[in-house]
DNA sequence: ATAAAAATTTAGTTATGGCTAAAAATATGT
DNA sequence: ACATATTTTTAGCCATAACTAAATTTTTAT
């Protein structure tokens, strides 16, 4: 019935349609260029989805999530985050190993263990990159935090978020311990797209590209 | 490369050649039969798995795991042990349902998970329901436990592995307190394959049948 | 406006792992 | 021993979900 396909394309779609990056147009070269399959292998699925009725496809045009598309989307990204927040407070996992233990784990939890991790976790409504975590019921809020990279010089924020994409780059933020709640304050900018100074916890002092600062979210002052 | 398929179909047979009630002897239907499939499904499965060098293929009279199909199949014992453990011990999950979990959960997880659940667990090398859990390496050593049902009038014994094979049955043990390491003591036997008078933990006296008796493995004194 | 480029879909193929029905081999009972 | 029953295999089919190559549609640039 719900393969670990059809999850996995629903919870990329969802997530495509709430970044801000191709805005808000989901077409079938970014899923499968998400999903790192072929365009047409994409297109064969998206008419799949549409039948099911769990998108709307307009053909050379885009997908949108119906309500139940949007639903089963939710709870397997509810899974995800839940599995990688247990994952790296139980079992003493790190930021940049959690995402591909969770990618399988997901599709292969109950609901059972869903609540019992949660449960064990203290019900938490935050992941561990700061994403929000749906609840049961398919609610969740997506608060707009500010790129650590638009930040001004002398500007001081608190790190909310940051992008699990690339585990390499997570390797590195924790090696700075930049982490979630860490405070940073933008000490100097260089010019034409140069790095950022940053003054983390009031301490220590360094020097971060601007790709990284880009894949880090604050909440300002 | 190694689907879900592979591993269960392994661990099945691995499973049945260890168990003394089909002489040693493991059929094409019996292979199905565990693994709810049709008998030509089976077939088909093990005429890939000998030309992977997985198994012995002998038509008609049956099959025998090659050193590497061995070895597959006990890595796949070995997570779903530890899953079982972890799920009850962790997790807090009953007798009746840590085994249809990790069913799905054994073909997820990574050689990471592996680890840090065995660590959390402290090294154990016994599951959930008494059995042994084979090592990193492989190794594993299969007790020779008499049933509860073989027991003579008086005789007292302390249960050390119970049949995983049937939920409720789990669940009516779980009820009746007959866990690991609970000593039970046969204060009659009725005749005829009748049911047999038990105490347990030297107070609560019960009246067991010969089908759960026969689920219930003993070390005798 | 239209030709070239890019994106998307269609058509046809592949691998996995199920299934049923029919054929073949093995086991059983008299 | 041999007819019947049972088990197993073969043959052919189906669904899932990927792929490449070719055709089509949309977008972009002149």
């Amino acid at each position: 019935m719900l393969t670990q396909a059809i999850e996995d394309y629903l919870k990329t779609i969802y997530k495509l349609q709430h970044s801000d990056e191709h805005g808000g147009r989901v077409t079938t070269s970014v899923i499968a260029s998400r999903l790192e399959v072929a365009a047409a292998s994409a297109t064969n699925m998206i008419k799949k989805l549409a039948d099911m009725n769990l998108l709307i496809y307009t053909p050379y045009h885009g997908v949108e999530l119906t309500a139940s598309g949007e639903k089963i989307a939710l709870e397997t990204i509810r899974h995800h985050r839940l599995i990688e927040l247990y994952l790296s407070q139980a079992l003493g996992y790190s930021w940049d190993q959690i995402d591909a233990e969770a990618d399988r784990l997901e599709h292969a939890i109950s609901e059972e263990f869903e609540d019992r991790i949660d449960e064990a976790l203290g019900y938490p409504t935050v992941g561990a990159h700061g994403e929000p975590i749906p609840t049961k019921q398919g609610q969740i809020d997506h608060p707009k935090y500010r790129r650590l990279s638009e930040l001004q010089d002398g500007q001081s924020a608190v790190i909310r978020r940051v992008s699990d994409r690339n585990p390499q780059m997570l390797r590195y933020m924790e090696n700075l311990q930049l982490r979630l709640g860490t405070r940073v304050e933008v000490t100097a900018k260089a010019p034409f797209n140069g790095p950022l100074q940053l003054k983390i916890d009031a301490s220590r002092e360094v020097s971060l590209g601007l790709e990284v600062a880009g894949s880090i979210f604050v909440e300002a002052d």
